[in-house]
DNA sequence: CACCATGGCGCG
DNA sequence: AAAGCGCGCCATGGTG
């Protein structure tokens, strides 16, 4: 067929084919989309695959030269008819949002889809690549892999760098059909496989999510360009200053190789990096020496992070925009492209409420509470329903004599250490971090520990029996899987064990942190929301914030404080 | 030029 | 020692 479109099925004739396509995916009631781009990076659409039927199929070519039926295909991606079946949405949305800003192609529909990566993801497999899914679960193999077809296409033309476009159609086209066909059987088959119905549950929540998101990307952030370019000035002034005292000096202070040969040089100790390859020179470390070259490369990192990070990107922007991914590990969400969830509070001035104020909430000690819940710590779980100050109460047990205050109304050193001493419970962190984090001499550390299990004995033997999980995953409350890491780099293996032991004790804190905010998010979709920084939701203008967002889990109360300001900080 | 590794650091 | 879990991004230097 002419039509720049490579077809699987029974249709006869071009006539005959686009009759299909208007038909079948409503017989169907589905489609399992796969979209082609020149790279990861580069992701310009040179292609849509879709399975309309459970063996046809059809492959558009959308660039160099459009096919006649691609606005046929876009068309039912954007239907919200049909459900709309991507492996990794994520990816392809980024593709066909892209397509649609330079080729007048439909958006896709958000709200009716489905996704048997983030299926198999929330199901607790650990791997969920298209290729390992095919063949654990289809006993499939798709003999045609993108590096096998470059690999191909530098033998026939003779490059060692080539794209995509060098791969010829035809190849192409049949991998990307071959990936919709395992899309559209994996969908079907990870249907029956869902462990319990709260299981799923976390699957729907996320899949609704995704519209939800899709709005805060699209709105952005206003930018303060006053604030952007007085930043600027007063940034680039400090970091320059700093940067011509250290090449004075001959070295540069982004360097640190240099820094560290400098201050080695300088008489000051230093300690290796992992790689044994260089000195450490990080903030750790320089913030201990007693060398004012040492504290210039700190003031210049700082500066310089602020400048190069958050202030220089927004130059010549009008509004901040971001991407979200949905599918870490734990279930949180993660800002990229650029990401919004690591902006410093000092450098949140930058942006502007659309309308007239920025109201946002985040929630107290979330983590510890949950830790109190799973674990079911009478101490911890009596702590927060009284109303006790939670470090207050582990002060007490861990230094008798301290003051919550220090002279000047601060928080007393051992009230700071008391948080981090539980902080390090949720963590998992050595005596040897937790030593160098409160300044408490090593020897110390293990009566402290043993006192803060003493005082909460429940969410004590909870951590040790999370440390010696014996399963692949582990499970938040809400039942959202998560599986725990595999060692793919070789660690040795009581490093390896480790590092596990601790994930299996955070994960579910975390995960289970991140299914209330997602169903926070859920209900409050139709205020203004612009931002998710995992424990705090940020909207442009009013909201009314009720208590049921404290109660979305029944048996864990999560108060959240309110914020409205003309800038969020 | 693109891509990778390394060191470093911002946030929860 | 992946000595604290989860992320993304910047500068630098090496490689092909």
């Amino acid at each position: 067929m002419s039509l720049r479109c490579y077809y699987r099925g029974p249709a006869q004739s071009n006539e005959e084919l686009v009759d299909r396509l208007l038909h079948i995916p409503y017989q169907s009631g589905m489609i399992a989309v796969d979209t082609e781009t020149i790279s990861i990076k580069d992701i310009t659409c040179i292609g849509i695959g879709l399975q309309i039927a459970p063996d046809e199929s059809l492959y558009v070519e959308v660039w160099p030269d459009p096919s006649d039926l691609l606005l046929l295909v876009t068309s039912l991606i954007a239907d919200p008819s049909i459900i709309k079946i991507y492996f990794n949405a994520n990816f392809d949305f980024r593709v066909l949002e892209f397509l649609h800003d330079t080729d007048s192609t439909p958006l896709p529909d958000y709200t009716n889809i489905a996704d048997p990566s983030l299926m198999a993801q929330i199901q607790g497999q650990s791997d969920h690549s298209l290729d390992d899914l095919s063949f654990s679960l289809l006993s499939y193999s798709n003999e045609l892999s993108i590096a096998g077809l470059l690999e191909e296409a530098r033998i026939e033309c003779g490059r060692k760098s080539v794209s995509m476009l060098d791969v010829p159609f035809e190849q192409v086209a049949t991998k990307c059909l071959n990936d919709v066909w395992a899309t559209w059987h994996l969908w079907e088959n990870l249907q029956h496989t869902w462990p319990n119905t709260q299981n799923k549950e976390c699957y729907d929540i996320d899949i609704a999510l995704i519209p939800v998101l899709k709005s805060m990307e699209q709105k952005g952030l206003l930018l303060d360009k006053e604030v952007v370019e007085s930043e600027y000035v007063r940034l680039r002034n400090e970091v320059m200053g700093y940067a011509d005292v250290c090449t004075d000096m001959g070295f540069n202070p982004s360097h640190p190789q240099q820094v560290g040969y400098i201050l080695a040089s300088r008489g000051n100790i230093l300690p290796f990096t992992k790689s044994r390859k260089q000195l450490r020179t990080d903030e750790d470390v320089l913030s201990e020496l007693d060398d004012p070259i040492a504290k210039l490369v700190l003031e210049y990192r700082s500066a310089n992070k602020l400048l190069t990070t958050y202030i220089e990107p927004w130059r010549e922007q009008d509004r901040a925009y971001t991407h979200f991914r949905i599918d870490l590990s734990t279930g949180r969400l993660a800002s990229f492209n650029r990401n919004l969830q690591n902006i410093p509070p000092a450098v949140r001035r930058v942006f502007s409420p659309d309308s007239s104020n920025f109201n946002w909430m985040d929630y107290s000690q979330i983590e510890l509470r949950i830790l109190g819940h799973v674990s079911h710590d009478t101490t911890m779980q009596d702590a927060f329903k009284l109303g006790i100050s939670i470090h207050e109460l582990t002060m007490k047990e861990l230094w008798p004599n301290a003051k919550r205050y220090g002279s000047n109304g601060e928080d007393s050193q051992e009230y700071l250490n008391s948080k981090t001493f539980s902080f390090a419970k949720v963590y998992g962190a050595s005596d040897y971090q937790l030593h160098r984090k409160t300044g408490v001499p090593l020897d110390r550390i293990p009566g402290l520990r043993s006192a803060w299990g003493i005082l909460y004995p429940q969410a004590q033997s909870w951590v040790d029996n999370q440390y010696n999980w014996p399963y692949d995953y582990v499970e938040s409350d809400f039942g959202r899987r998560m599986a725990l890491p595999t060692n793919i780099h070789n660690m040795k293996p009581h490093v390896f064990t480790a590092h596990r032991g601790k994930c299996a004790i955070n994960y579910p804190i975390q995960g289970t942190a991140a299914d209330i905010v997602k169903r926070a998010m859920l209900k409050v979709k139709d205020y203004d929301l612009r931002l998710q920084v995992h424990d705090e939701l940020v909207f442009d203008g009013e909201v009314e914030l009720d208590e049921s967002l404290a109660r979305i889990h029944p048996e864990i109360h999560t108060p959240f404080n309110t914020y409205v300001e003309s800038k969020w900080k």
